[in-house]
DNA sequence: TTTCAGCATGCAAGCGCTTACATTAGCGTT
DNA sequence: AACGCTAATGTAAGCGCTTGCATGCTGAAA
C-alpha cells in the first residue's frame, strides 16, 4: 500500500492564475465576489479552476481574511441522542451558509470543557455554541477578551447575562411535577444528573421543589439521588431510592437516559410501571417513545433549537444588531409511565 | 498587564518574542521542540507566553508547517447512536494526541458525502475517516491525488484495495442467519437499508443469502424489502412483509433501528415476539438491550473500532510504515426476539 | 481630438507562523 | 594563542491567500 506520492502538487491560486493568464487577485475575486470580474475573464478563470481541480486552502484563506467561517461547539457527550439531534440540525443550518462546524465533547467535565473551548478558539472558531450556563468565569472572560461570540444553549434563563437559547428547565420540570402531584403523588423520588457543573440539572430539580412547595408538600417528602450520567447509574439510583422504608410512589428523573435506566431496574425488581411505581423523564429522546411502557417525559424541540442556534450565532458573528435570548416551548408528553399512586399508599 | 495599549489585540508570536527579548524563531522552538532551547531562555519565553495569554494561531501554524493536525470524518448521520459511540472514542483518542476532529454528516447521500469530503480536504484535514467502501471512484482519485490518507471503517472486506477497519458485515450476518436457520426457520424476511450507496447493507444481505444457500434453502424463500433508514420505515417494511399470503417466520433486519421499528410494528399488529414472529437486528445499539423483548442482534465493538481507527489514521499520516487493514470480531447477542418458528408453520 | 470618469485588472504588502540557513558564542585542542 | 567544532540563537524566506491601492483601458463629453 503506497501512501505518500508527492509527485502531484496541490494546485494553488497562483497555478490557476498562470493557467488562466490573469493575476492571483483576479482569481481570488472570481471566487469570492464574482461580479467584480467581467464575464469572459471569469469564465476563463473558472475553466482553469475546473481543469486544475483547484480548491482553496482554507487555512491560508482564513489567515489572510482574518475570519475562518468556522464555528465550534462543545457538547457534554456525543454518545447519546440528547445532543445529537440538535447538533445535527445546527450543523446542517451552518453548512447551508458555508460554515464549518468543529465539535468536541467534554464528557461532562468542566476543566476539559474549558480546555476545548481554548482549542477551538485557537483553531480560529468565529463563534462558539456552548451547552448550559455553568462555566468558570475566566472562560467567559477569555471569550470576551477575544471577542468571540458565544451562545449558551439548551437552557433559557430569563435573567441570564449571556445570550442564550433553549427552554426554561425549571419551568418545564415544574409543569411536569405539577402533573405528577395532580395525580395524587405525595412522596416523590428524584434522580438527578450531577449538579456540580450542570446548571440544567440544578434547574430541573428546582422545578420539582417549586411545584412541591406550591402544593404544600414539605421537602422531607423528596428523596433525592444524584448520579452520573448513564442507563446503569439510573438503575442503581432507582434501586437506592426504592430501598427506603417507605419509598416514593413516583420517581422523576432529570433526563430520559436516567429514566430508562430506572424503568428497567423497576422491571427487574418486579415492579409494574405505572401500577406499582410511576417514572418520568426529561428530553424526549427517541428511546422515550420506544420504551416499554412508553416514557412520560418533557419534549424538547431539539432540531428547532439547533437550527435557531445556528442562525443566532451567525447573526452574532455578523454583529450588526444585538441578538437577544430566545425561549423555546416544551411539551409534556403524556405516555404510559405516569399513573396515580397505588391505593394503599 | 502593563500594556502598550495594543487595544485588545490577540497576542502573536512576535509579541511574545519582543516581550521575552528573543526572536520569533526561538519562541516557536520553545513551543514546538523545547529541547532545542536552553532552559533559561525557555523559561523567559514561557513566562512571556503566560503573561500575554498567548495561544498560537492554528491557521498560520498549519499554513507554515503544511500540516494541520486535523482529521476529518464524514458519517452518514449523527442523529443516532450507530456511529456516535465509535466516533466519540475516535475523537477521544485523537484528542489525546493533540489532533482535532472535523465531523460532518452526509445524511446517507452519496453526492453530499463527496462534497463534504472535498470541504474537509480544503479545510486541510491531514487524513479522513470514511464509513464503508462505496463511493464514486473520482472521490478516491481525488484523495489519492492530494495524497490524503483515508481509512474506510465500519467495514472489513478481505480483498479491499483500501485500508479498512471494521468487521466483516457479510460473515457476521451470515453467522446470525445460520443461527436463525438452526432454529428451524425456512421462510425468511429481510429488511435492508438502502443498498444503492451502502456496501455494508449489501454485504449484510449477502450474508443472509449465503447462509440460506449453505442450508439448501432456495432464494424464493427470502422476502426482501429495502427501505430508508428509520424506526418508522422499519415498521412499514415489517407490515409489508407480513402482509404476504404466507409470511416468513422470522424477519431479519439490516440494522437495529429497523429492527426496533419492526418490533414495534409487530406489537401493534398483535404479534408476540418471538412466539409468533422472530426478529433480529444488527449493530447492538444501546436500545437493542433496552427493547421489550430485548433484541437478538450482532454486537459490533464500536468504541474499540473508533479507538483503533484513530491510531491507524495517525500511523497513516506519519507514513513511516504501511498500515494494513484490521478486522474486528463481532458477537451474536442472543436475547429474546429469536425463537423457533411457530408449530404450524 | 483631447480629457477624464469609471471600471477591470494587476501589484504587492501583509496575515502569523515554521524552518533552512547564517551567525555567534563557548568550548576543548594543539 | 589560534583553531575548529558544536550548540544556541537569529535572519529571513516563504506557506496560499486577501485586499488597498496603482495602473491602464474604455468610451462619452467637451
Amino acid at each position: 500500500m503506497s501512501t505518500t506520492d508527492r509527485s502531484q502538487q496541490v494546485p494553488t491560486l497562483a497555478d490557476v492564475a498562470r493557467h488562466a493568464g490573469v493575476s492571483t487577485a483576479t482569481v481570488s475575486r472570481c471566487l469570492n465576489s464574482p461580479d467584480m470580474v467581467v464575464a469572459p475573464t471569469r469564465e476563463r478563470v473558472m475553466t482553469a479552476v475546473r481543469e486544475l481541480g483547484y480548491s482553496p486552502n482554507f487555512n491560508a484563506q482564513s489567515l489572510a481574511a482574518k475570519r475562518t467561517n468556522t464555528v465550534g461547539a462543545v457538547i457534554p457527550t456525543m454518545e447519546n441522542s440528547i445532543f445529537a439531534q440538535g447538533l445535527q440540525a445546527f450543523q446542517e443550518e451552518l453548512q447551508r451558509h458555508g460554515i464549518t462546524l468543529l465539535v468536541s465533547s467534554s464528557s461532562y467535565q468542566e476543566d476539559l470543557e474549558a480546555e476545548q473551548i481554548r482549542t477551538l478558539i485557537a483553531r480560529g472558531a468565529d463563534a462558539l455554541l456552548l451547552i448550559g450556563h455553568h462555566r468558570a468565569q475566566d472562560v467567559f472572560d477569555f471569550l470576551d477578551k477575544r471577542s468571540v461570540p458565544a451562545l449558551v444553549s439548551w437552557a433559557f434563563t430569563p435573567d441570564a447575562e449571556r445570550v442564550c437559547i433553549g427552554f426554561n428547565n425549571a419551568e418545564a420540570m415544574r409543569g411536569l411535577a405539577q402533573l405528577v402531584i395532580g395525580k395524587g403523588h405525595r412522596r416523590i423520588g428524584f434522580i438527578s444528573a450531577d449538579m456540580a457543573s450542570n446548571d440544567r440539572a440544578r434547574e430541573r430539580l428546582r422545578g420539582v421543589k417549586d411545584a412541591m412547595a406550591d402544593a404544600g408538600i414539605g421537602p422531607e417528602n423528596l428523596t433525592l439521588v444524584e448520579t452520573s450520567y448513564g442507563f446503569e447509574t439510573g438503575g442503581d439510583a432507582f434501586r437506592a431510592i426504592m430501598s427506603a422504608e417507605t419509598p416514593p410512589t413516583v420517581v422523576m428523573c432529570g433526563n430520559d437516559v436516567l429514566a430508562i435506566g430506572a424503568l428497567r431496574a423497576a422491571k427487574e425488581m418486579g415492579l409494574r410501571t405505572p401500577t406499582d411505581i410511576s417514572i418520568t423523564g426529561f428530553d424526549d429522546i427517541e428511546l422515550a417513545m420506544l420504551a416499554e411502557p412508553a416514557l412520560t417525559t418533557v419534549h424538547v424541540p431539539h432540531s428547532e433549537m439547533g437550527r435557531r442556534a445556528a442562525r443566532m450565532l451567525m447573526q452574532m458573528v455578523q454583529g450588526d444588531e444585538p441578538v437577544s435570548s430566545l425561549e423555546l416551548p416544551t411539551d409534556i408528553m403524556v405516555r404510559q409511565t405516569l399513573g396515580p399512586p397505588r391505593q394503599q399508599d
